[in-house]
DNA sequence: TCCGATTTACGAAAGTTTTCGTCAAACTTG
DNA sequence: CAAGTTTGACGAAAACTTTCGTAAATCGGA
């Protein structure tokens, strides 16, 4: 039934699904459904089957004393952005990761609180170097 | 045979090939092949086939007045780091980019010049906001 | 406790992606 | 130009992902 291993990446389907869980930190399969409903063309069992698999997977975790049944995520959000972002890096930038920096700081808005996070982020690293 | 609708997106198989595509700018499938070969199990006629489908798509282009065709990206990488990021941003990252650079950052090393050029980028931004 | 509504399990169909065998075409070398 | 080698086209199998129908289990209210 549930599977030990280190977890497989998530599918596009089960990443949908994730990004939910992460939002909301706990919810059950309806609350996860008519938040993509919103969005897209998706059935409940269909949902409610993905999460089935991701909890298999143990990409989800499931409370199963409750009913509805609540699930929360079986992986760590930040080990998810880091094996996710190092993916992209390497094989959208080429490996530089200031590259990629350079995009996301002109394509989105970043909030002064966070540009100013990121300035004493790039302090400590010339540090280091220097 | 050709699409022209606009480009759909890489599967990962295709994004593998293309990564490649863009770090050598041209490439005949025995180029591609030997470099995926070193680090994954696949075969020639499984790079060839992706490549075609690939044309068909239009995400790749091919020069079929020589021998062996050269293929070379059918779209432009930025415009591809673009989507992936922030679709990424979106995702794994609750739409936060600033959170996202703070990850990359400390991930992996950006050379100096870099670090100077996000810093250029920083003031940029806060400029406007000012 | 019974009924209707919601939730869950199961299994399989439908759709996509990935892989590969086979053969034809093009090239190379002697 | 003939034999052998590399490349390209094609089709279909295999693997995987996504969707959904159906029926069983659970819950809440009359």
């Amino acid at each position: 039934m549930s599977q030990l291993k280190s977890h497989p990446k998530p599918t596009e389907a089960e990443f949908n699904i994730l990004s939910v869980i992460w939002i909301k930190k706990k919810a059950t399969v309806r609350e996860v459904f008519d938040y993509l409903a919103e969005r897209q063309e998706i059935g409940y069992t269909t949902v409610l089957k993905l999460m089935q698999i991701m909890t298999d997977k143990g990409l989800l975790k499931r409370d199963t004393s409750v009913r509805p049944q609540v699930y929360q995520s079986g992986i760590p959000q930040k080990q998810t952005q880091k094996a996710l972002l190092g993916e992209l890096v390497d094989r959208a930038f080429g490996g530089s990761s200031g590259s990629m920096v350079l995009q996301a700081l002109e394509m989105k808005k970043s909030t002064p609180e966070e540009l100013q996070e990121i300035r004493e982020m790039l302090d400590k690293l010339e540090e280091k170097s220097a």
